[in-house]
DNA sequence: GGTTTATACTCGTGGCACGAGCATAAGGTG
DNA sequence: CACCTTATGCTCGTGCCACGAGTATAAACC
């Protein structure tokens, strides 16, 4: 609907003012110096930059802290009345948003348990949610950025299994605000909150993995994760790295997930399936230490987890793998075993320089600090900052 | 060494050429009105691109096939004299190459039987083909890409087992010229081919899978193969989907490949595992139809491959497969079961609409077009365009 | 207080795409 | 065969962007 007549020079224009905002983003606090100088921008080009980013109310700068000779510079920080994201996070038991500037820092935070876990009084609640932000921040807000654990494709909840969701249609979110809203599997946004400020900062390709029930996560390849058709990618748990005799809920067999959750631990324990894995999972890693069955169990589970991490490794090469959930606690309880797990299960010429597995550094927060990433890449794109421009035809000038 | 000062701006200036050229490698025979419609270019900004890259020796115009009223328009071709990548491929058995023009056509194909496999003789006979092209045409000539059938780690190979060449340095094939030098997986290659003029053609994410001896492939995303870290990611092969009791020559266990080869025929048969496990395959294809117990080898081989390919597609949720070498026939030998195979891995989801499984088109060319594709991204990016228009300052005038 | 250093500011230049108006080459029509 | 219709090419003035060279400025250093 957009794509009408020559938009490519409206949009090209932008492309270096993206590039600064990037910038902007990955060094918070970073100088119009140090930015010209990333960038092979001439002194000359900044200044028109910065100049134009200014009265756009895109950016503020503000005298940078002296450091030795030379001409004082400015930090570059995002305008008090610059563009917005509102960010949101729908999880089993509760729901958090939070406003966040250009440069990625959060604010306005909001949070409240579920009162009833159907997807009716859920989108009540998180639609109240998003026209409270529309008034409090008016044209200022471009985009909400909503992480869900569910499968997602073309922009609609197609299945949540831990919330009990079937196909959920989520557009009456922004019905009254006209707003893009920007939907994304948790999984996949703890990812890119990781290769993007967390663990696996600066990483070509990374690929974050999350167990909680089963297994999710996703390869970050240039900050970007591959979401493949229709943005139903990120099944890890769904591949047959396990027992081929073991059935899935999923329709398959043999699939990774039932092997690396509380079920597996459970059947290792020779226990019935707990109704709430992530509980009974934090139960037995809790007992581990002394209870040598629930070691044994963990250790297994562990080691699965690891096998199956040193396959994706030998296929996708990823400069670096991290771990959220409960993937960390399982690592940590059985260290040994995973780590002897994951070297056995790379090719050989990959163990001279394995890559290097680490905690996620987000903890819990990473699908908001994903969708706060998601959202803030749509609000600064060519095509978002040429309508942001084109909204103030004329900037209040600087005095 | 080249990221010096505002390089900047004279590359993104490139920016609409390299689209305008990168449209007519998608579409050989193009015209410059279709051209301007798919970019949304004015028809002055049209004809302007396309003076100036007739005047840089880019393109040439040719009057377009009548079709209906209107003022005829010109086809968009190569320029007679404009750059050339020298591709090849290197084999198990020989080599090939073609030099191709800008619109990905090939011509002045060589090839030969490798008289010796060892490095050296293959690596002089190679660099005399360079050496022979970039005498017939000198600065026409601007990079040589080149696949072979080897982990490739940051441009140089690491190991080709069926070459039986462990870590060689190719520096020296372009030594002479000074040529920038692409090196490429063959398996990877193929499946750029296939996703940029092949069964894939047109698909945001897609798969290649190629059997010979083991599996390799890539995932090929927007035409851009994911080579992970040094570039030595598609080893697919060796995630851990088959019995993990079976040890992989790679140093680990369970590993697919030994699933799906000659090996996994010859340890379903009974037999010892061969030497030549390609011809073996061959072999036992042939008689599958006929002799039971190898057509029970073949559906289990046919299986094991379904089911791989199956989790594969849970994960990256491509939006087609494509099969290359052995996998095509082993697929046709036992369609049913492997038609089982995939959809039994596949999640119930997936099953309404599941990725295609097709044959790769280009066949046994396939390494070699991808490597001519990957050159031609090289030559046309925008420092290659802004490097041939500096070292022609003042192109021939047209009279 | 002068020098050094790093950066900012100014302004003329060149490059690109746009858009509007005009030109042109074909088919179609009476 | 003259004229209309249609699709496209060509020209040129405009606006925007980044560059580069020269100049100005604010701090530290001596």
């Amino acid at each position: 609907m957009a794509s009408d007549r020559p938009e490519r020079a409206r949009n090209a224009r932008w492309s270096t003012a993206v590039d600064l905002l990037a910038q902007v983003r990955r060094e918070p606090g970073i100088t119009r110096a140090a930015v010209a100088r990333r960038l092979n921008l001439s002194t000359g080009s900044a200044t028109e930059i910065t100049a134009r980013l200014r009265d756009l109310r895109l950016l503020t700068e503000a005298p940078a802290p002296v450091r030795g000779r030379g001409r004082p510079t400015s930090v570059l920080t995002p305008h008090p009345s610059g563009p917005l994201v509102l960010a949101a996070e729908v999880r089993q038991e509760d729901w958090r948003c939070a406003v966040a500037t250009l440069d990625g820092r959060t604010g306005d935070v909001q949070a409240g348990r579920h009162v009833s876990r159907e997807p009716g009084p859920v989108l009540e609640t998180l639609g109240q949610v998003v026209d409270g932000a529309w008034r409090r921040y008016g044209e200022r807000l471009r985009a909400v950025s909503l992480a869900v654990a569910a499968t997602v494709c073309d922009g609609r909840i197609v299945q949540a299994s831990s919330l009990g969701w079937g196909p959920v249609d989520l557009t009456g979110l922004t019905a009254g605000s006209g707003l893009p809203l920007i939907l994304g599997n948790d999984a996949t946004l703890a990812g890119v909150a990781e290769a993007r400020t967390g663990s696996a900062a600066g990483a070509g390709t990374a690929l974050h993995l999350l167990v909680e029930v089963g297994i999710g996560g996703a390869l970050i390849v240039g900050g970007h994760p591959l979401t493949g058709a229709g943005g139903t990618g990120g099944e890890y748990g769904h591949m047959p790295f396990g027992d081929r005799g073991l059935r899935c809920p999923c329709g398959a067999r043999g699939c990774w997930d039932v092997e690396v959750d509380g079920r597996a631990l459970a059947r290792h324990l020779g226990e019935q399936p707990p109704a709430d894995p992530h509980t009974y999972t934090r139960q037995v890693l809790g007992r581990a230490s002394h209870d040598a069955a629930a070691g044994r169990a963990v250790a297994a589970v562990a080691s699965a987890l690891a096998t199956g991490i040193a396959g994706l490794v030998n296929a996708h090469a990823p400069d670096v793998v991290t771990l959220g959930g409960l993937a960390r606690p399982l690592r940590a309880a059985a260290p040994a075993e995973f780590d002897a797990a994951y070297a056995g299960g790379l090719m050989t010429f990959r163990r001279a320089r394995p890559a290097p597995v680490l905690d996620a550094a987000h903890g819990d927060d990473g699908a908001l600090h994903g969708a706060v990433a998601v959202g803030l890449d749509h609000i600064t794109s060519e095509a978002a900052l040429a309508t942001w421009a084109d909204r103030r035809p004329t900037p209040a000038p600087t005095v």
